[in-house]
DNA sequence: ATGAAAGCGCTAACAG
DNA sequence: CTGTTAGCGCTTTCAT
């Protein structure tokens, strides 16, 4: 593999100068740059980023965060801040860190200590400590579903996009309201669940209803969480006439236990998610749309700036939240 | 950030001392070992990988080229080999390459060029050209989803899996079969998919049943895809019995269809998918288990040992596949 | 506009 | 067992 020295001799010039050559550098007449490329071309020459990156102490990579590649959320915020990255030139290393094992080790180590230029973090919800080991890395940072301090942070209205959801189904005329939440807030959980929790009871005292406790169920954000949590709150004396669900992979488990039930959606029970997956059109699923992959990119997008910059400043974005009605509230499609 | 040199001085010792004992290398007395590292720990110095790298001619690093991040198979896929590696103490750098431009600019520029040790490919479909730019990088390769010269490769026995299914299908009574395929062979499509096209073919044929093209559609491997197809089949003059979806996502867009058409499953149609998506246990679809993680992990290893064993002999492993029957094809549960 | 030379932080002989 | 030293391949002054 061809190294700099190479191309230097093989066009006649010095190291120097192919480095600024090659680099777009000012201080190199065109002539001998259009020859230092043809040569560097010829000898199939790739600059070695760790010699450049010792030289200069820039890597262009930029280290991700995610709990999970395996779930359609996080993979089409990974997908969004990818794309951005690489269309900037800057290279990505993925650190997936769900397990408790995995995450101790990542801290502890910090792998991309010294090797990335910056650090983004998709939807994982950092301790203190946690978070405090990143800023020491002394790199631009960003963050994807709430606010944080020092973090460029991107999030969506989450109380806001709840209240959407839980609104319409009390526009409808539903008062006996189910919920399915992710689970008991642990170290995996953002604040954005929790706040459509909030908004869920927020809605409800707007309408002076009591939330029946029973009827709220942990879904784990799984498919078959959401099953399980709705076959427990059809296991209670009394049945809820609408069950709005966090997030819509736990909305389908949801639907295929009313399904098994025999219950018909919207008429005996009606259902509305959150997300926006994929498979929330074809399912006929109502649920509150977030853009996904723009969350990934921008976080992205704000980190580049941050680096072309090199300041210090970080920012933050709220992107929207959109209630797209289907026929598991309403019944007016064919489903 | 401490660099060796710090570290060195501060605990007495050569550079040379520091760099064996945290290495663990031989040939440094315990005593020393000890200072050296709790000096390291005190002042919180982490190696810099560009020197080290530049010093060794080893990253470790591995690229991992993926089609997309976004779709379920493909990141199981990915996150089966993510914790291989991150496992044995490897980064990994992520490409991902769906999209022809993107595709055409990784190739054109190979990033990953003297940054990894090697190069995991998971389930793309190379042209001869593609292949054989990875060859000359010179490091391990990996390949998931078919067999590659010069790879170590991975896959299933898609045929086998596609009989598996199909003959399910005869066994029950179907003869008027369906069957939705991915789409045209083009660069992202594998011998994969094929093989399964030419298992429902051969199994056809060895019952002695004619394939009627009509019945044929293009699903695109996506769940709306899925649908579309159905719709397309359901539009014919006859109506088959039985579907064969070569991917669970698109079983799933034809359930949905057939759902809308008030059409009972497996009553009237029954369907059996391929993959053993996350869904499809709660969606009662009988489908073609795959072992998608371990596909992943699986070629990873392979990586590592060649990695670490410095050889350059590439071996192959065929995974098994396994039928789940579910409610999709015989109806005997609830759903 | 170009070149010479001094590092960047680490590892790997080679000595001792 | 430990230290000295010469690079690894690039970038960046500082000269010319």
């Amino acid at each position: 593999m061809a190294t700099i020295e190479e191309v230097a001799r093989a066009a006649g010039v010095s190291t120097a100068t192919v480095s600024r050559a090659l680099r777009q550098q000012p201080g190199v007449s065109e002539r001998t740059r259009q020859r230092v490329r043809t040569v560097a071309e010829e000898m199939n020459y790739s600059i070695s980023r760790s010699a450049s990156g010792l030289a200069t102490g820039r890597t262009r990579r930029v280290g991700v965060l995610v709990p999970f590649v395996s779930r359609w959320f996080f993979g089409q915020v990974l997908a969004g801040a990818e794309e951005v990255l690489r269309s900037a030139g800057y290279d990505l290393m993925l650190y997936v860190v769900g397990d408790e094992e995995g995450r101790e080790r990542f801290f502890r180590e910090l792998p991309l200590r010294r090797s990335v230029d910056a650090v983004l973090v998709l939807t994982l919800s950092l301790s203190t400590e946690e978070s405090d080991r990143l800023r020491e890395l002394d790199v631009p940072l960003g963050f994807v579903g709430g606010r944080m301090d020092g973090f460029n942070s991107v999030w969506i209205d989450d109380h806001g996009g709840g209240m959407l959801a839980v609104r319409h189904l009390l526009n409808q005329g539903h008062t006996d309201i189910a919920m399915i939440h992710g689970g008991a807030p642990d170290a995996l959980n953002l604040p954005a669940p929790h706040e459509r929790c909030t908004a869920f009871r927020d809605a409800m005292a707007e309408h002076e209803i009591p939330v029946r406790e029973s009827w709220l169920g942990t879904g784990d954000f799984s498919v078959s969480g959401g099953r399980r949590a709705m076959n427990r709150i059809l296991a209670d004396e009394l049945r809820p006439t609408a069950v709005f669900a966090m997030s819509d992979e736990m909305a389908f488990g949801a639907m295929h236990a009313l399904r098994n039930h025999k219950i018909h959606v919207p008429g005996e029970i009606a259902i509305v998610g959150f997300d926006g997956h994929e498979m929330s059109e074809c399912s006929g699923l109502s649920t509150v749309v977030q853009p996904v992959r723009q969350e990934g990119g921008t976080a992205a997008k704000l980190l580049l700036e941050q680096l072309e910059q090199g300041s210090t400043e970080t920012r933050d974005v709220v992107l929207p939240t959109e209630l797209v009605v289907r026929s598991s509230t309403t019944g007016d499609d064919s489903m």
